[in-house]
DNA sequence: GTCCAGATCGGGAAATATTCCTATTGTCTT
DNA sequence: AAGACAATAGGAATATTTCCCGATCTGGAC
């Protein structure tokens, strides 16, 4: 097949090697170019206005800013960016994060080795990607306009929230709070639910990652 | 240059994309063959005796038996099997776990590309590969005793502990190790009075802290 | 003013998880 | 060979979590 100009891709990730890797797999591919890779936020601002590319390939775990972070920088920059984010996170809060920061789709590192390409090709049109189950999970989840996922909590559930991660315990909150042991207990449960999440652990995770509590 | 037999590798990462990619990177590097790829630890054992490779590169974090079981269970039914760990965490912790395991070498992910392609050439002629940064890490580590309270878990207490800190239900955990779910409860309680923590949010927080998972 | 949605608060019962105890192997070390 | 300790797991008692309910209360919609 014969086609005209390629798709130029600047592609973000913080490990060489997985970087080596995809180009090659995008090359591969035909009428992909990666014109410039970047192992840091900061540097992909950098060389996002240096080369204009058409899509961004972005890891979102990266030193310095987070990849989240980057994409709302090279966002506000260029409204009209096209990021596709390549993570190895399955969770929602990492779409939902991603998308809210103006990512035009989300491929896990689990899917298919051409999800990728399907997904920059279709990103390039200007369309959303998302995968199927991704995206269902997400439906499932979107009960209100949260844009982190404690927002979607009321008050007395987030005060909860943020003790379970700090680590109390049910009895602890209880007797903090003046309130009977079932009803934190059902808290408890709420908030997992809420947040998407079946245990403590999780739950902590969150709360560490939106700044609730500290390491 | 003129090569004899080249040196025939089983890969193994629960992502297919990255395994592509890593293909590429082999396949270009010369008279390195990868002859199958596994996607988990299961596949791996299975694979490694059906095509007795020369070398396994082996990811730490897989789905049901994790990358450090693999290990073992490989070196259990041949001791001789020279195995790369190809990980991307820096911590030192999984450096000492993957070598007690029978690891012959430990690259990570950030390292320059063709770190990889070096550790392979010299794994496969029966030297250990570990880089530079990373075994200076590990020996200032152990010249200053334990500073992390994970080095107060045995082998198997540390695999679960990360298991647990990642979200794992006890069930989840005993279903991949193929244990009975009394004996991951049980660990599951070792661990915490080990770690002088008592619930599971508090595990996150130290497994996080040590950088033994990611937020 | 009435009504409804949603927040807060909790009981009951069943399902799960955790703890503490004990016991059997196997593998080192001394 | 003895002792220490890792790995494995059962039993029994607790503790926690979940699911399902119902009662208030409050702030807006109509």
């Amino acid at each position: 097949m014969m086609n005209a100009t390629p798709i130029r891709v600047l592609l973000v990730d913080d490990h060489a090697v997985v970087r080596e890797g995809y180009r090659a797999l995008l090359n591969n591919a035909g009428n992909i170019d990666v014109v410039a890779e970047a192992a840091s936020g900061e540097e992909a601002c950098k060389l996002y206005l240096e080369h204009s590319p058409n899509i961004v390939i972005m890891d979102l775990s990266l030193p310095g800013i987070s990849g989240l972070e980057a994409i709302r920088r090279i966002i506000s920059r260029d409204s009209a960016a096209r990021i596709l984010v390549f993570s190895m996170h399955e969770n929602t809060v990492f779409v939902e994060q991603a998308l809210q920061a103006g990512a035009s789709g989300y491929v896990t590192k689990s899917s298919a080795p051409n999800a990728m390409i399907n997904a920059v090709r279709h990103i390039a049109k200007g369309a959303v990607y998302i995968e199927q189950d991704v995206a269902r999970r997400l439906a499932v989840q979107k009960t209100k306009g949260a844009d982190n996922p404690c927002s979607a909590l009321s008050a007395r559930e987030f005060e909860i929230f943020r003790m379970l991660a700090e680590g109390a315990s049910i009895n602890d909150i209880a007797e903090r709070l003046s309130l009977s042991y079932k009803t934190v207990a059902n808290y408890g449960t709420r908030i997992k639910s809420k947040l998407d999440v079946n245990n403590s652990a999780d739950l902590a995770r969150i709360a560490i990652r939106c700044g609730v509590v500290d390491v």
